[in-house]
DNA sequence: AAATGATTTAAACAGTTGTTTAAAAAATAA
DNA sequence: TTATTTTTTAAACAACTGTTTAAATCATTT
């Protein structure tokens, strides 16, 4: 009973070849024939390619920033909560979607029209509570860094990913292993720069 | 007296345009133009778009690598250095090229097979070094962590500027200065989870 | 000045691109 | 069943792609 309908075909194929090569690489008649689709159902169910890209595109997003966006602004949750509840959350994510960060960034520097629509709507109002939390317990960090150190030390080694494996610093099958043992001690390292 | 010659105009205009958007999206028309040029010069002076596009990457590479490579290998340096080179000119560089890193790490994803020359004599050799300090002074971390969190800590900021602009978490216009002050605060950072 | 080579040009080439069309097939409703 | 709508198909479309051609222009050498 596993009905999967040609939209879904379409939107997977694309997702794919969208998130492998880029919008301008992909091809209609590439994501036809991987979807097993005929080329012109295409544009039957999504109208245009740019159409069918802001679908996948959108998901990405939703994925990324609601991982983490809701919690940051939580007065109720403690600062090492956030931070353990972001490198646990995107290790776990990019973990299983390596090629998101790359994807996400790259698009956003290459298709800036595109994007314009989904990040105006992304505004993470986070900063004001978090800067409260640094206050009260005499922290001097600004709440800035406090959210790109964590982000950075949690994704860099995804968005750095074919640097740091074609250079040698981590080979590929140690690759898992290295991030997720890395997932235990970034909360350490970031409460350790705070004193 | 400033004689730019054809090739130079080219090569000008192929480094703006592919940086910007990349190589699929990038048309050999558009380069033509951007550089006041026939479009048949390409084809005259590069032989293939591909081509043209290897010439831009192996300079982008060597500005990359050659910012830190040989330094890190080095028995001389001490560990604070290492890290003080990487902060100051990786950040430095980048002020200068904010597209470098984007550009490498997703060309180097999409277009694996454009890269497998370059980055197979890329490989860094500073790892046993590092861990030799590492171990003279007692410090429990791995060279992998203390070069990804060296790196990420700098790089992070300008890999992800779109998405930390788009979030609001640092303005336009405050970039500069964001980066600018990280730089002296990351071997303090650094220094501090190495204790 | 004439001859030679390097550079530049406009035009054309063959293949690819995203999209549309009109007819066929399949699914649904009467 | 027949009628109607939805889905799928093969073919065509016009525009665009990277590249090549052959002639024209320019610079250099004899």
């Amino acid at each position: 009973m596993d009905k999967v309908t040609t939209e879904q075909k379409i939107i997977s194929a694309a997702d794919n070849l969208f998130t492998q090569k880029g919008y301008a690489a992909t091809k209609t008649r590439e994501i036809a024939d991987e979807a097993g689709v005929n080329l012109a159902l295409l544009n039957y169910y999504f109208g245009s390619k740019e159409n069918l890209y802001k679908k996948v595109v959108q998901e990405k997003f939703r994925m990324l920033l609601g991982a983490i966006g809701p919690l940051l602004s939580d007065e109720k949750v403690s600062l090492e909560d956030k931070i353990r509840s972001i490198t646990d959350n995107y290790t776990k994510l990019l973990l299983e979607n390596e090629e998101l960060p790359i994807f996400i960034i790259n698009e956003l520097t290459v298709n800036k029209e595109l994007f314009k629509d989904i990040t105006e709507n992304a505004r993470v109002v986070a900063q004001p509570v978090i800067d409260n939390q640094l206050k009260e317990r005499n922290i001097e960090m600004s709440a800035a860094d406090l959210i790109v150190n964590t982000l950075g030390l949690t994704m860099f080694p995804f968005v750095a990913k074919p640097l740091i494996v074609s250079s040698g610093l981590v080979k590929e099958e140690e690759f898992v292993g290295f991030v997720s043992e890395r997932r235990e001690k970034i909360l350490e390292w970031i409460i350790k720069t705070t004193k």
